[in-house]
DNA sequence: TAATATAGGACTACTGTAGTCGTATTTATG
DNA sequence: CATAAATACGACTACAGTAGTCCTATATTA
């Protein structure tokens, strides 16, 4: 309960992983596979995912591969994680897919309260970047 | 992704009706899961790991029920999710399940920095009482 | 043209969560 | 003392989301 997803893990680690290397430097997803022992193909969609919104680049065919696309300093935590599962870290479902996804949303008294520590946590994600975790 | 489960959220709903109401008294689990539209079943089982914690207290046969155990002000969201979830939230599972739990343990580069995150959520959720969402 | 890389959809296996069911035990009350 | 109303609790089922795999297409270099 409450974990982030392998996914979110596998992009946090190889971002900090380019982060550290000079700027601009080629990996590929089987070398970056190989070197956190994380599973080839999963990876490979996550740096898709990722090329898809910017925060890495991709160059296709021979010598192809993924370098950051921003500094280690602009890639902010949050981004990532909405980038792979398509939304932010929410303590409840409501938040996320609506009204309509819960049968007792009406009468729910701890949806608003529940807020208040959204809001904190959601500011933890947002002041985080990729260069504070390398 | 990331919520609270169900458990916890039901939890949290009648443990705040009964804060909201004369200190000492006394409600059925099917009179507050009528009054959520709450499956009866589940919240029973929900209030039966209160009242082992002592949360809550509980009184068997007729005119039996659930009333709080503490006051409103000294009931922690923290415990009450570690009471029903049996750890709190945690953001990687090593840290609820240890090393032995993730494969790439030992060259995860990833999982010190994220207790800096982990610490931030655990405070917010350790500060938050029942008395704060009344 | 061959080799190497990304792109991406479809699929499977597994795990955890939500919810249900059945039964035992406790206790107030007529 | 019998009955009804309540908690206690284990076993079970159904479902949804996650992790992981497989297959094929496309791009690029040499
Ligand atoms: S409405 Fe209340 S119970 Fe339903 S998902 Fe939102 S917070 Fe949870
Ligand atoms: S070791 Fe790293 S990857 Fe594995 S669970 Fe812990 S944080 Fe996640």
């Amino acid at each position: 309960m409450f974990q982030l997803s392998k996914k979110v893990e596998y992009g946090l680690i190889v971002l900090r992983h380019m982060a550290m290397k000079p700027r601009g430097q080629v990996f590929t997803a089987k070398e970056l596979a190989n070197e956190y022992e994380i599973p080839y193909e999963l990876l490979a969609k996550v740096l898709q995912k990722l090329a898809k919104s910017g925060i890495v680049v991709s160059m296709q065919g021979v010598k192809g591969g993924y370098a950051l696309g921003q500094k280690p300093e602009a890639i902010i935590v949050s981004d990532i994680i909405r980038v792979i599962e398509k939304e932010r870290p929410m303590l409840a479902g409501c938040y996320v897919d609506g009204p309509l996804s819960c049968s007792i949303f009406d009468i729910c008294t701890i949806r608003k309260p529940l807020e208040k520590i959204q809001k904190n946590i959601n500011s933890l994600f947002d002041k985080m970047t990729i260069q504070e975790i390398v």
